[in-house]
RNA sequence: GCGCCUGUAGUGAAGGGGUUAUCACAAGAGGUUUCCAACCUCUUGUCCCGGGUUCAAAUCCCGGCGGGCGCACCA
């Protein structure tokens, strides 16, 4: 079997089982759409299910739930408007095009807060070439903008809003629900789990750069002054780490996480906390550990709401593919919605362990002499007067009010104020990591994880060896003949486990045995219950494994209490 | 967006200016004491879309759409 069409042959399956295959291919098919088929979705939502498990089973996390449509006021404060409308030059000569701001790298000193006349004016006084043909001509810079507008009203005069890039922002606007959720306690986080939209230039790799893309967020509210971190030490494997080329340390390091962050590889406990959770559940829903490896983002790299940012990278077909980044968003989400909506309830309050006593010491305007003197402006000098940090030695002394106007100051229009308070704690914006991860390129990585091709012969026998936890059926069931009753006892059992919760049969009478096997091996089913003529006398089935074709046989009713258990396993 | 390659049943392929487009596997019905893609009979289903050239286009040409790779882009 030549291996180097592997991704086709993958490729070919999917589309073919129903697994993800392109979108509205009747009419042509779009790029970067895809659909999950019969056996795609139910695969997807297992892999949803064991995400949301997996982050909200301590109790500190919960999972919300917000639009997709979201108002330009959002992602003007979020910087999305911002930072998604790039100008782009198109060289004259070569029709090649670039992102403007990088043309006049080091022309400038901050490029991309330019305007589109702005760049062009940089690019024609600096005689900017095409790095692709070194022609000279370049026509007007034009915005690229990788959201999708849509407007909110159906008739003229609606608000503009975006299709969201990201789910995060709705976990930022329901902030103050969270910590009122909380008891108003940090450190608390926050999942969602939904589509997100980017009009990417050339979407390429199947269903690796989607324009509408499943994507599962979780931001995680910190203290600054804290770095909540779990027991590292459970997490003994040596993982695979590139930090950032530009910084101190080169090259690919292998360690554990607890290492990493106490050498200071990976600098905040939480991230590192983060990326060993990461790497716990991918593992879990069967990404090859082997296949996984953390690379931290060059500061250039890094994108404008983020301090700091290790991508998680899987590798396949299609080389490491970055299905994780895991970023220190630090206050900058919520102290800019704050800012742009005016709002107050995007901060946390951190109680002093033993209240601060402060003694201030100050002067007090005393309006009955100020206010006749100064009438319009009484009120401007008293706020100044308050505000003094110094307090001059003697009277009298001089205002300067803005507008120049300076006010003489005597004794009798101001009083010394002594004051001792308590101060129980501050209020502050609270810091957030943010784990965001793409779930369609994960479930990508998991079937090419699975995806074993063993026959002896040029077909190729394959198998997709499936994690229970994400196997988009628990078990097959198969009546040898669908005839004498086996059929009937088929269906029967269908019906009981059907009941289980969380449990999803398949059953399936056409075709040899060894075809209906070799079926249900293909989309990764991980056990075959064969209901024969023995059945029929003694009430006992088979259960075959599919990794290794193993067969037990049990009674009926044994085997439904093990599929309730889910200890199927244990019979081998 | 640009360049090169490319598009034939569900999947993989063959063919190719001329009657009804070929093959394998898959799928459906029936048969067969049918436990690892068995066999027999029958059946369903295909030239990406639009325009042009031509007596005749699935085939040649142009454009679009889709796919692969490279360049650029990937906040």
């Amino acid at each position: 079997m030549p291996e180097s069409r592997r991704l086709d042959r993958l490729t070919s399956m999917m589309r073919r089982r129903g697994i993800v295959l392109p979108s509205f291919e009747i009419y042509g098919g779009v790029a970067g759409l895809v659909d999950y088929g019969p056996v795609g979705a139910r695969i997807k939502r297992k892999v949803i299910q064991a995400w949301i498990d997996h982050w909200t089973s301590n109790g500190d996390i919960v999972e919300v739930d917000s639009p997709t449509i979201t108002p330009k006021a959002v992602l003007v404060a979020s910087g999305h408007v911002g930072e998604f409308n790039d100008q782009m030059s198109e060289c004259l000569s070569c029709n090649a095009i670039f992102r403007s701001d990088h043309l006049v790298e080091g022309m400038h000193p901050s490029p991309d807060t330019l305007e589109g006349e702005e760049l062009d004016s940089l690019i024609s006084s600096n005689s900017v070439t095409c790095p692709n043909c070194q022609g000279g001509e370049w026509a007007k810079a034009r915005p690229m903008n990788l959201m999708f507008p849509t407007t909110i009203g159906a008739m003229g005069g609606g608000r503009e809003a975006y299709m969201r890039p990201e789910t995060a922002q709705g976990m930022f606007m329901l902030f103050p629900s969270l910590y009122r959720h909380f008891k108003q306690k940090l450190p608390f986080g926050a999942v969602q789990t939904g589509r997100g939209y980017r009009n990417e230039i050339s979407p390429r790799k199947g269903m690796i750069r989607l324009r509408e893309f499943n994507m599962a967020e979780l931001e995680y509210f910190i203290d600054p002054l804290d770095q909540p971190c779990g027991d590292l030490g459970q997490y003994t494997d040596k993982i695979s780490l590139i930090p950032d080329p530009e910084g101190e340390n080169q090259g690919e390091i292998r360690s554990t996480f607890s290492e990493a962050n106490q050498s200071g590889l990976i600098k905040h406990s939480t991230v590192a906390w983060f990326m060993a959770r990461t790497y716990d559940f991918l593992t879990k829903i069967g990404i090859d550990s082997e296949k996984i490896r953390f690379r931290q983002h060059a500061g250039s790299e890094m994108a404008h709401y983020a301090s700091d940012c290790w991508d998680c990278e899987i590798l396949g077909e299609y080389d490491w593919i970055e299905c994780v980044g895991i970023a220190n968003r630090t206050c900058h989400d919520l102290e800019s919605h704050e800012l742009h909506s005016g709002s107050n309830l995007l901060r946390s309050w951190r109680q002093f362990v033993t209240p601060k006593k402060i003694f201030k010491e100050g002067l007090s305007p005393n309006s009955s002499v100020i206010g006749p003197l100064f009438k319009q402006r009484a009120g401007a000098i008293s706020t100044a007067i308050s505000e003094l940090v110094d307090i001059p030695g003697s009277f009298p002394f001089t205002i300067v009010l803005d507008g120049g106007f300076e006010a003489e100051i005597t004794k009798e229009m101001v009083s010394l104020v002594k004051e001792e308070r308590n101060i129980h704690g501050e209020w502050f914006t609270p810091h957030v990591i943010e784990p965001a991860f793409g779930i369609d390129r994960i479930i990508w990585h998991v079937l090419d994880h699975s995806f074993i091709e063993d026959g002896k012969d040029e077909e190729g026998y394959v198998t997709l060896r499936l994690s229970e936890t994400v196997c988009p059926y628990d078990l097959s069931i198969l009546p040898l003949f669908d005839k004498d009753g086996m059929g009937e006892f088929a269906r029967g059992m269908f019906n009981q486990v059907s009941t289980i919760r969380g449990i999803h049969a398949d059953i399936d009478s056409s075709g040899s045995i060894g075809k209906r096997y070799a079926r249900a091996d293909e989309i990764g089913v991980p056990w075959a219950i064969t209901v024969d003529h023995s059945t029929l006398d003694d009430g006992t089935v088979t259960v075959r494994k599919r990794d290794d074709q193993r067969q037990v046989r049990i009674s009926s009713e044994e085997l439904i209490v093990h599929v309730k258990n889910r200890t199927i396993e244990s019979l081998f």
